[in-house]
DNA sequence: CGAATATCAGTGACACTGAAATTA
DNA sequence: CTAATTTCAGTGGCACTGATATTC
């Protein structure tokens, strides 16, 4: 209740502003890198985030599972696995136990392609967080989880695992 | 339905993958929570962060300026521009002593809808953030501050290397 | 029939590049 | 003439909503 008339600098009171313009400012870096780094793999940061999620699955992954993970919408999700798989990078199967399904599962060059982005990606991130500590990393990685792990509102709320 | 013990699952020995993954679910989830937040006020994400450092600022920014602090081109800091001044929240003023400036300065109406969002700003990182005491808060802060100072990668200058 | 799954069509927000106009 | 500042025009990435089969 007090009622200061001064300006302030953006965040010298406000810190949880300060938290959101820095998350934007680090995301938008890591994005930018990414996308560098993925142009000449012929990806996107979508498809990439997609790629990686259905290459690391142990079982084929229907296309609702995909975008539960990736928190978006199914619709979104088929149009990112429509390029993977125009590229050669993923396959559409239907479950022939309930034929609404669809299985994506990644072809050989999708796991090829997998494994060299995850070269590119590791130099990317290690260029962006090449400042901190490994366990300034770990610090960082525990805050951000405690942040995801309080999952109330999602477009496309679907939990996999 | 989860194996324990299927080859290297992103993260698992990928800490920066990892890190990557959930900073970019963090930054979703404040990204969607601000539209939220801001849609009544008829503002979008990009908006109100042109909105507020206009807002905050000292004296009045050149376009080049904001671009500068957001870290985006000239060209699109001029797009959010002119959406704010049609709202009638910012004004255009260009420099009598280098007339190819122009300065953008907040309207009255600006400066209320300003101390509004921050209301709303507040709110929606509340609940994303309400989850971390105030010290895990500086902490992240720093961490953040710390990533974000290392390697200007602004868009608009640092060519490729 | 209602519910679930994926897809089709359209829209919005955002930032990019390249080029033009103005001015220093 | 060169450089800086802003703006115009077009493009690409991305995820959304609403509607439409198809199948359970």
């Amino acid at each position: 209740m007090h009622h200061h008339h001064h300006h302030h600098a953006a965040g010298a009171d406000d810190p949880v502003g300060q938290l959101a313009e820095q998350l934007t400012r680090t995301f938008r870096r890591l994005r930018a890198g990414s996308a560098r780094e993925l142009a000449p793999l012929g990806l996107t940061f979508a498809q990439a985030r997609v790629l990686r999620v259905i290459g690391h699955a142990s079982e084929p992954m229907r296309i609702g599972d995909v975008a539960g993970r990736l928190e978006i919408v199914p619709r979104s999700a088929t149009g990112i696995v429509d390029a993977l798989e125009e590229a050669g990078l993923v396959e559409r199967r239907r479950d022939t136990a309930d034929r609404r399904s669809v299985f994506v599962t990644p072809t050989q060059a999708g796991r090829d392609l997998l494994a060299r982005m995850g070269e590119a990606r590791r130099e990317n991130a290690e260029r962006l967080f090449g400042r901190l500590t490994a366990e300034q990393r770990a610090t960082l990685l525990e805050l951000l989880v405690a942040i995801n792990e309080s999952a109330d509102d999602d477009p496309a709320k679907r939990d996999v695992r």
